[in-house]
RNA sequence: GGUCCCAUAGCUCAGCUGGAUAGAGCAACAGAUUUCUAAUCUGUCGGUCUCAGGUUCGAAUCCUGAUGGGAUCACCA
C-alpha cells in the first residue's frame, strides 16, 4: 500500500506545505463496520492542517481520490479517513500478484540463521513439553527460511551426565537383559522406564536412611543407588569400556525411539551436536577472559564474572577444581557452531525457567566480543503444565509425546468416522488422514498461543476439532479442491471483466494481500502465533464467500472463472501458511 | 528479598510499533442442508480489558506502583 502513503505525503505538501515522512502516517485496515479498505487517521495532521479532523480528512480524501486512479470513494467519519480502492484494483491485484508464483516468496537476504531446538535428554522419552518446544524450533525455523534467511536446524543432545548414568544402573541391576526387541518396547521408554525405576529405588533408600537417624540431605547423599550412579559417571569419563559399551546400547534404543518420533512429529534437522563431544568445550574461553579482564579468579582457583553492573550477580564459570560448569560448556558450544557455520543469527529455542541462564550466556559472550554474539537470541517460551501441576518424568505424571499423537489420531478418527464421510477412502488413505487432522490439531493448539504464554493443558477435555483448530483450517482446503477438481481448474485462469465484486469476496482478496507481511512479521518476532491467527482468518472469510455464493452455479462465465482463480489462490495461501506451522492440509477430508 | 514473564467474556485465546462502539472460538440457546463437502454458516447471550495513579486530542496497548499466578537467583544440567 505504498502508493497511498506517498500520495498522502504529496497531499499534505501540497494542501499545507508541511514535509512528512511515509512512516509517520497511520494507515490501517478499515474496521468491518464502516465502508472502505484502508483507513488514515487524521489526527496527527490537524497540527498543522490548522482544521477540524473531518475537514483534514475531507480534503486529503478529495486529493487522494483525484489524484489515484485506484481511489474510488472515501468517507471521513470523526477523524478516519476512510478510504476505498476501486474493485477493478482488487481484481487485478489477485490476477496479477496474487497469483504470481513469486508471491509471498522472498528473496534470499543472504543471511545465515541456527534455529536450536528439542534438545533432549537420552535417559527418557518427550513429552508433551518437548512436544511444543519441537513445534515451535520447527515452524520458527520454516518462517525465517520464508523470509529469505538461510537456515540450519540444529538439535544439541544431551546423551551424557548424572541421569543417563541412573537410567543405566537401573538397568544393570534390574533388567535383567530386557531390550526393545525382548520387551517390544520404544527404545525410548524402556530407558525411561529404567530411569523411573532408579527413582523409586533411590527413595526407598533415602527413607531407609532416614529412619536410620540421618538427615534428609545426609541421605540423600549416602543412598547406595545414587553412589554407584556417580561411580558410573566418573568411570564414563575416564572412558571405562563396559560403561561406555552400555551407554552406547542405551543411547541407540534412545535415538531409534526418537526418530520415530520426529518423523511422526514432521520435524527435522541438519545438524546434530552431542554432549559428549561438547561438554568439555568452554575452558580456552575461560582462558580468554581472564586475559581480557572479563573474568576474574578468586583465591581459590574458581573463575567468575561481575554482572552487578548489568542488574544481575557474580556468576561462576569455573568450578576451583577447574572442571566446567553448564555455562562454560555452552560458550564452547557457541563457539563450536559459530565456526561450523559462521551464521548471523542464533536463536535457541528453550523453555523460560532458562531465561536467566541465556540471559547471562549472552552478556558474557557480548562482553567477551565474539562474533555472532548480537545474533544471539533466546526463544523462550511458557511451561506447558497439566491440571494437576508440572510434569515430572521422574514420578511419571507426563503427557507422553507418543501416546498424545496416538491418542490425537484416535480423536480424529472418531470424529472422522461419527460425521461418516470416509467412503471412498482406501485403508491407507484413511489412516494418512487421521494422521494429518489429528496432528494438524494438535500443532495448531500448540502454536496458536504466543510462545511466552504458558499453556495449561487437560487431558481430559480432549484437543478440538471443530471452531478455531486446524481441522478447520484443513477443512476449508479440502473444500476448496473439491470445488476445483470439480470445474476442471487447472492453474491460473483467463482474467474476466469482474469488477462488481462481493463484500465477502473483496475481504479476501484484501486478506490475500497480507501474506507477505505477516511472513515477515512472524519471521521478526519468531512466532508462529502471528500465521496461525492469521490464516485462521482467512479460512473463516472464505467459509463465508463459499456459505453465500455461487461458484459452480453462476451463468456467467467471467464470475466464475473469477471465483475460481480466487478460491484457487485462496487454497494455495492456506497450503503455504500451514506448511509455514508445520501442518499438512488434504485434498479431501 | 532481587530479577524476569504472565493477567482481556464462564473456559481457551486475538488485539501489530497508542486510534472509531474491545474481537474470535468453545460452552448455552435459536436458526440454515431440493444448492459447489453442515468438520460449515447465521443470530442471541456473555466485558468496571486485575487494581490505582501518570503521560495525551485519544490508553487493553506506553510509564510508575500495587495485587494475584509462574519462573529464576547452585562450585546442578
Amino acid at each position: 500500500m505504498n502508493f497511498i502513503t506517498e500520495a498522502t505525503v504529496k497531499a499534505v505538501k501540497h494542501l499545507y506545505n508541511t514535509d512528512i515522512a511515509a512512516a509517520d502516517i497511520n494507515l490501517q485496515e478499515t474496521r468491518k463496520e464502516f465502508e472502505g479498505q484502508l483507513t488514515i487517521i487524521t489526527f496527527p495532521f490537524t497540527r498543522f492542517s490548522k482544521k477540524s479532523p473531518e475537514q483534514t480528512g475531507t480534503d486529503i480524501g478529495a486529493f487522494l481520490q483525484n489524484e489515484l486512479a485506484e481511489v474510488s470513494g472515501f468517507n471521513v467519519i470523526k477523524g478516519f479517513l476512510n478510504i476505498s480502492l476501486a474493485d477493478s484494483y482488487w481484481v487485478n491485484q489477485l490476477y496479477t500478484e496474487i497469483s504470481s508464483d513469486k508471491f509471498a516468496v522472498s528473496e534470499p537476504n543472504g543471511k545465515k540463521v541456527m534455529v536450536e531446538y528439542s534438545s533432549p535428554n537420552t535417559n527418557k522419552p518427550l513429552h508433551l513439553g518437548h512436544v511444543r518446544n519441537n513445534l515451535l524450533g520447527f515452524s520458527v525455523a520454516e518462517i525465517l527460511g520464508a523470509a529469505g534467511y538461510e537456515v540450519i536446524k540444529a538439535n544439541l543432545v544431551n546423551d551424557r551426565g548424572i541421569h543417563i548414568c541412573k537410567s543405566m544402573l537401573a538397568w544393570q541391576k534390574f533388567g535383567n537383559g530386557e531390550t526393545p526387541e525382548s520387551s517390544g518396547m520404544k527404545g525410548d521408554h524402556l530407558v525411561g522406564k529404567y530411569y523411573v525405576i532408579f527413582d523409586q529405588e533411590y527413595k526407598k533408600q533415602i527413607e531407609e536412611l532416614r529412619t536410620a537417624g540421618q538427615t534428609e540431605d545426609d541421605a540423600k547423599k549416602n543412598a547406595p543407588v545414587i553412589k554407584e550412579a556417580q561411580d558410573m559417571l566418573l568411570k564414563w569419563e575416564a572412558g571405562d569400556e563396559a560403561v561406555i559399551g552400555l551407554w552406547k546400547t542405551m543411547n541407540k534404543w534412545v535415538y531409534t525411539g526418537f526418530a520415530e518420533t520426529y518423523r511422526k512429529m514432521g520435524v527435522t534437522f541438519d545438524k546434530f551436536y552431542y554432549e559428549s563431544d561438547t561438554y568439555l568445550l568452554g575452558k580456552d574461553i575461560i582462558e580468554e577472559g581472564l586475559e581480557k579482564g572479563v573474568f576474574f579468579k578468586k583465591d581459590d582457583g574458581s573463575v567468575w564474572i561481575d554482572l552487578t553492573a548489568d542488574g544481575l550477580d557474580e556468576k561462576l564459570v569455573l568450578r576451583s577444581d577447574g572442571t566446567s560448569v553448564y555455562i562454560t560448556q555452552d560458550m564452547g558450544t557457541a563457539q563450536l557452531k559459530y565456526n561450523d557455520f559462521h551464521m548471523d543469527k542464533s536463536i535457541y529455542v528453550v523453555g523460560n525457567e532458562q531465561d536467566y541462564h541465556f540471559k547471562v550466556l549472552f552478556l558474557i559472550l557480548q562482553k567477551l566480543g565474539k562474533a555472532g554474539a548480537d545474533g544471539l537470541f533466546h526463544l523462550s517460551y511458557g511451561m506447558v503444565d497439566l491440571p494437576s501441576g508440572k510434569m515430572k518424568s521422574r514420578e511419571g505424571t507426563v503427557v507422553d509425546a507418543d501416546d498424545l499423537m496416538a491418542g490425537m489420531e484416535d480423536a480424529a478418527k472418531q470424529q472422522a468416522l461419527d460425521i461418516g464421510k470416509m467412503e471412498g477412502f482406501s485403508e491407507t488413505e484413511k489412516e494418512h488422514l487421521y494422521h494429518t487432522i489429528g496432528m494438524g490439531a494438535l500443532k495448531y493448539f500448540l502454536l496458536k498461543v504466543d510462545p511466552k504464554k504458558r499453556i495449561l493443558f487437560n487431558p481430559q477435555e480432549s484437543i478440538e476439532l471443530q471452531g478455531h483448530t486446524g481441522p478447520f483450517i484443513q477443512y476449508t482446503h479440502a473444500r476448496i479442491k473439491s470445488v476445483l477438481n470439480k470445474a476442471g481448474f487447472k492453474g491460473k485462469g483467463a482474467e474476466g471483466n469482474y469488477t462488481a465484486l462481493e463484500p465477502a469476496e473483496r475481504d479476501i482478496i484484501v486478506l490475500l494481500t497480507q501474506f507477505p507481511e505477516i511472513i515477515k512479521n512472524a519471521a521478526e518476532s519468531y512466532s508462529p502465533a502471528i500465521v496461525a491467527n492469521y490464516v485462521y482468518e482467512l479460512a473463516k472469510a472464505y467459509n463465508k464467500f463459499y456459505q453465500d455464493t455461487p461458484i459452480l452455479k453462476v451463468d456467467d462465465e467471467n464470475v466464475k472463472q473469477f471465483r475460481l482463480q480466487l478460491s484457487a489462490a485462496t487454497a494455495k495461501v492456506i497450503n503455504k501458511a500451514m506448511k509455514l506451522l508445520g501442518i499438512e492440509v488434504p485434498e479431501r477430508m
